[in-house]
RNA sequence: GCGAAAGUGGCGGAAUUGGUAUACGCGCUAGACUUAGGAUCUAGUCCCGAGAGAUCGGGUUGGGGGUUCGAGUCCCCCCUUUCGCACCA
């Protein structure tokens, strides 16, 4: 009798002699074409869990079918591993951030290892390493020296009782509060560096070298958010001039009032002293509040007169100046031109203040009205008349706003890549000396809560001499965004410990670009925004070659509780992939993973539908070791294995390329149900069977891979069967000999006939006409028109 | 409010992109086999009606309308759910 099917033996077997055989080690091999097969690289929280394996275990089951596509594969992995989460854990444990991270890695990648997955663990990388970050550091530096990081004054949130910034989730409540101590936050101007993502907005809105989803593409798009206006320059009565943009440059004509962000520079410059005391009782309050919160659209329009005056360039007209916080000063230039005729929410301000409200456009035409020399203008030509109007009388140009703004990468935090200056006394700001790489980051630091960054606390750390000048100089103690981590890893698992740049040349013209990026949707616009601009910005710069980072992605979807809400500990719904693969095997969850849903929509879990894969891989093991049933098969049983093994094949080879993995697992267990079949027809021992058994057995490797090479080895081939080439299919064979003829009468279905391949039109017209279950509905009636769908169907349209 | 995606049996889902709706799996029903298991095997399982029966007829892809010989698929209107974005000038 043979063994039941066992995968907690041959599972660990598996993994162990794939390891010591190097089975998954791909270097550079120019005689064969390169596919680089990229996963997001997990955080190291803790331990992993199903959604991890969600994303990995399909695209691992991807990558291994691309290699058996003769690719040459390489699918690396690694750790996100700075970051808030470490210092957060540490204060609550009392653990040092670096002791709780690398506790972290190490579990998790035990996990990893039982997935089965072919992670080639040489090209490991881990954010967190001083040879890692050295580079991370090594790349903010050529930002520096090229001009694509700066330094300006930007508010971050305050907790004025801890005396520390504070990240977004760490202000809570409406009325934001330190999650610490409760005090409510103030916003507090520090300078910080950014990094130049505006230069690249217009290439970051083409996606035409890309294979992207849409989704994604829209997101990133309207991240971006592209507005083609006019910037335009209205006097004051005061002196200084305000400059507004606007999308409706022909509305000027009804500008009858302006508003101004609280937070614009001329807003104090413009109140007139009677009304001082009123707009600064608005101003102070209103700028505690976050953007989120000041743009609540249900919110009641609020605001306040400062007193100036303006004068509309178009009319002439003497126009107040107000402000009021849904004018925000991120966007556009912190001012508008109000024309509460033709703008909702300039409207609804306008009634509340009792403000002019003067119609400029006819509204069922576009037409212009009542605008001095351009009245009467079309709708079609209003914005570019009205531009040129202006650019003539020095009035504005025209001018295109984005949404996006530079990407703000200092943080007061100590676990993460130090910033790599130095600032001194004489020579400002300096960039650390490429030899003097890595700033490392000390472990000595009193990282407990002290209302300070442990950085600048530490007794010696910052304490430098100037690398320009020589004279004593203070390092940067704000470290570095943690996206700018996860920005080039991509490049580093290339050559994870070359140590004569962030990657080797030769390893980095052979493998990039990376050729499928698999992940969360939740990196649409800031993971997926900032490693295109790297790369662009690298790409200018001259370290990288190529426009795109990552030419195909693809988003997997989200594995909901059985409750179908979001799993959490709280909810207590959360599925723990270690306790499925104690009780199926890593084979069956990864298969399950790829069956229960569409991958890119995920879905609830159902923990009795993985009942189902279970049963099919036992009989699976059991078409393998079972003897097949005594007798010979006929030529038609053995025909119809043939055409379903091939047929299932072509299916298989298309869909696995489609990432559709759930029909690929269905195709595989319909399989199975017929060659169960067959065997039973006498079809063991036959050719057919042994080779419906191999490629059954290779289609199954890249979904199950344990199994499948326990299995091979079992049919008696020597050396792993993820070595093997993927098969080829028989065209002929997957070819059916006969098909279903449908009869349709008036588009009922009436009939089915069996006919042969290739039947000709006339023929199947005839044949349906002669049918039986269509004759039944044709008594008395007069056939208009016979409709032949070749190899299909044929509709009768009688009446 | 704007945008996107989705809505198919009791459940997860399939449908070669306009051509046999409900593949595959879960669950359920009946039976077989038992060294009684979280086992395995066989048959059945969208709804309604007729029939002892193999069958036969009708209906069905959130609702309504349209295009078409033919619509789950395309177009219009509406409803519901989920996810983004949210006063962007």
């Amino acid at each position: 009798m043979e063994k039941a099917y066992d995968p907690s033996e041959i599972e660990p077997k598996w993994q162990q002699r794939w390891e010591e055989e190097g089975l998954y080690r791909s270097d550079v091999d120019p005689a064969r074409p390169k596919h680089y097969a990229l996963t997001m690289l997990p955080y190291p929280s803790g331990e992993l869990h199903i959604g991890h394996w969600y994303a990995i275990a399909p695209s691992d089951a991807q990558a291994r079918f691309m290699r058996m596509r003769g690719r040459n594969v390489v699918f690396p992995m690694g750790f996100d591993s700075f970051g808030l989460p470490a210092e957060n854990a540490a204060i609550k444990r009392n653990i040092h951030p670096k002791e709780w991270t690398y506790a972290n890695i190490d579990r998790m990648r035990g996990q990893l290892r039982r997935m089965g997955t072919m992670i080639d663990w040489r090209r490991e990388a881990v954010s967190s390493d001083p040879e890692y970050y050295r580079w991370t550091q090594w790349f903010f530096l050529q930002f520096f020296l090229n001009d694509l990081a700066y330094r300006k004054k930007a508010a971050v949130d305050w907790c004025p009782s801890c005396n520390t910034t504070l990240a977004r989730e760490q202000v809570i409540g409406d009325d934001r509060r330190c999650e610490r101590c409760g005090t409510p936050v103030i916003r507090k101007e520090l300078s910080q560096w950014f990094f130049r993502t505006t230069r690249y907005v217009e290439e970051l809105l083409d996606f035409g070298p890309i294979d992207w989803p849409e989704r994604v593409q829209t997101l990133q798009s309207r991240w971006i958010g592209r507005s083609e206006g006019a910037n335009v320059v209205f006097p004051t009565e005061a002196g200084d001039p305000i400059e507004v943009f606007t999308t409706r440059p022909d509305t000027i004509w009804g500008a009858t009032f302006m508003v101004l962000a609280p937070d614009h520079p001329l807003v104090e410059r413009l109140t007139t002293p009677e009304r001082k005391a009123e707009v600064d009782a608005y101003v102070v309050p209103a700028l505690r509040q976050t953007d989120v919160q000041r743009e609540a659209t249900d919110k009641e329009k609020t605001g306040v007169f400062t007193g100036g005056y303006a004068i509309n360039p178009a009319s002439g007209e003497r126009i107040p100046v107000w402000t009021a916080d849904y004018v925000l000063m991120g966007y556009g230039t912190g001012a508008i031109m109000a024309v509460p005729a033709h703008d909702e929410r300039d409207g609804e301000f306008a009634r509340k203040f009792g403000l002019e409200i003067k119609p400029v456009i006819v509204p069922e035409s576009g037409a212009m009205i009542d605008s001095g020399p351009l009245t009467g203008t079309r709708a079609e030509e209003a914005f570019d008349r009205t531009v040129a109007y202006l650019e003539e009388r020095g009035a504005g140009k025209k001018a295109i706003t984005y949404r996006l703004r530079d990407w703000l990468i200092s943080r007061q935090r100590y676990w993460g890549a130090p910033i790599p200056i130095v600032h001194c006394p004489q020579c400002g700001p300096v960039g650390v000396s490429e030899d003097d790489l890595p700033v490392l980051l000390p472990d000595d630091v009193e990282w407990r809560p002290t209302g300070e960054s442990p950085l600048k606390l530490h007794p010696t750390w910052k304490n430098v001499e100037c690398p320009s000048c020589g004279g004593p100089a203070e390092r940067e103690t704000d470290t570095m965004d943690t996206f700018m981590c996860s920005s080039w890893y991509h490049l580093r698992y290339l050559s994870p410990r070359y140590d004569d740049g962030p990657f080797d040349p030769a390893e980095y013209r052979y493998w990039m670009p990376v050729d499928l990026y698999t992940g969360g949707i939740e990196h649409a616009t800031m993971h997926l925004i900032y490693t295109r601009f790297f790369h662009k910005a690298c790409r200018d710069i001259g370290i990288v070659q190529g426009d795109e980072p990552m030419i195909r992605l693809r988003n997997q979807g989200i594995i909901l509780g059985e409750d179908s809400e979001k799993m959490s500990k709280s909810r207590g719904n959360v599925v723990a992939p270690d306790e499925l693969v104690d009780r199926y095997g890593a084979d069956t969850v990864r298969a399950y993973l790829m069956f229960f849903a569409r991958w890119d929509m995920g879905g609830p879990w159902n923990s009795r539908g993985i009942e189902g894969t279970s049963r099919w891989l036992r009989r699976v093991w059991g078409l393998f070791t079972e003897p097949g049933e005594g007798g010979q098969a006929n030529q038609e049983t053995v025909d119809r294995l043939r055409r379903k093994l091939h047929q299932t094949l072509k299916q298989v080879t298309r869909e696995m390329g489609e990432l559709q993995f759930n029909t690929v697992v269905a195709a595989l267990m319909e399989l199975q149900n017929e060659m169960s079949q067959a065997r039973s027809q006498g079809a063991a021992g036959t050719p057919a069977w042994t080779e419906a058994l191999e490629i059954y057995l290779k289609m199954l490797a890249p979904v199950a891979p344990h199994i499948a090479d326990e299995l091979w080895e079992r049919l008696g081939h020597e050396g792993s069967i993820h070595l093997q080439d993927w098969p080829e299919v028989d065209e002929k064979a997957a070819a059916a000999e006969e098909i279903t003829l449908v009869v349709q009468v008036n588009g009922k279905l009436r009939d089915r006939i069996t006919v042969p391949v290739g039947i000709a039109d006339d023929d199947a017209r005839r044949i349906a006409l002669e049918s039986e279950g269509a004759s039944r509905f044709l008594e008395g009636k007069a056939v208009r028109q016979v409709i032949v769908v070749p190899g299909r169907l044929v509709n009768i349209v009688a009446g």
